[in-house]
DNA sequence: TTTGTGACCAAAATGTCCAAATGGTCATTT
DNA sequence: AAATGACCATTTGGACATTTTGGTCACAAA
């Protein structure tokens, strides 16, 4: 089978189980069933690696969200729609938030430059989708790249954060509600 | 001078000057002019001390919001003021300031744990004002607790964390504006 | 010739001491 | 009765030894 798939496969389950740091390129190898050298012939560094399986993520996530959104829906229909997919990868959110702040002390310019193109991709997907919706006239018209901000910041806020304070998480129907509730009703004419 | 408000005052200079764990308890013995053993007559140990002072802390931030509405203006307005004053008080109290360092590069576990207190004494105070413009009929019946940890959250992403991907910095009319775009509106009647 | 590999290396992380520092106590003083 | 600081048990931090790990490359396999 294609080396290459094989090591982000067993990279992905690798990180997903066990985080940045705990995960080692020799056990990506062994799982991968691949020299850890071959692992070089593809990736620069770990870095690149695991920066590589994120983006994947992200377009995978893209994908999904696309997908669940149909053009002759109204706004609001397809914002809660696209808002409950996302929710479904909640554990990885999740996941990926707990890494993040793992290697907080990790403050290198490399780090910060993949959360910063990882912020900046799911924003502007967000913001190409209100700004849609502003040209249909079915939303107000507001500044889409300070909303699309908001919406990532508060989706973060109510999966991750929202634990940190409190024991019991917000369920799902929870989370969709106030958003709903607050932001989207706002947005609408 | 009254020998608890002298201990008092010296451990309020030192957890500004050094934070949690840099200050001991022979230092603020000494700037209080009084035997270490003092001090274990008015607070249990370190923690006690530390949260009594950071209570205190509370207390006047409350105070400064709650000196901030005015019952004639809007409740959009006196939201906006009174948390801004909140979060001001990164850059007017050293004390904050030190701890919320603290617990970025530390991980200090009770430093940690105060400052949850500080997020809580915060979205209590909000959650209570939207109750009573919930019940003056000026917004909707909406779950406040949630509400306010939205906003807490919307402003600390514009105030505070919007400069770490963007050079530069919203200005208070920008945060104004798209909080009133996006949230505000949504619980007006 | 091209692709894949694992032994090898420098660097980073982790473990091990041990002396210095610190939180907390309590017999003694005021 | 209130205050104190010498004292103690525990923790901390620094120096050093040991192990682990990311990354390389000479060599093997295809």
């Amino acid at each position: 089978m294609d080396r290459k798939q094989e090591i982000i496969t067993a990279a992905t389950r690798s990180f997903s189980l066990f985080g940045y740091k705990a995960t080692t390129m020799d056990q990506i190898a062994k799982i991968a069933n691949v020299g850890k050298g071959t692992i070089y012939t593809f990736f620069e560094n770990k870095e690149v690696l695991f920066q590589e399986i994120v983006l994947r993520m992200i377009a995978e996530m893209k994908q999904e969200a696309t997908n669940v959104i149909k053009e002759d829906r109204t706004f609001q229909e397809n914002a809660h729609l696209a808002l409950m997919k996302m929710l479904e990868f909640r554990e990885t959110h999740q996941l990926f938030a707990k890494i993040v702040d793992e290697e907080k002390d990790l403050r290198t310019p490399t780090v910060q430059q993949v959360l910063k193109q990882v912020e900046y991709a799911i924003v502007s997907f967000v913001k190409v989708k209100i700004d849609k919706y502003i040209e249909k006239g079915e939303i107000r018209q507001v500044n889409s790249e300070l909303v699309a901000y908001l919406l990532l910041k508060a989706y973060l806020a109510f999966v991750n954060d929202w634990n940190i304070t409190h024991d019991q998480s917000l369920s799902e129907e929870e989370i969709s509600h106030i958003i709903q509730d607050t932001i989207f009703r706002s947005l609408l004419i």
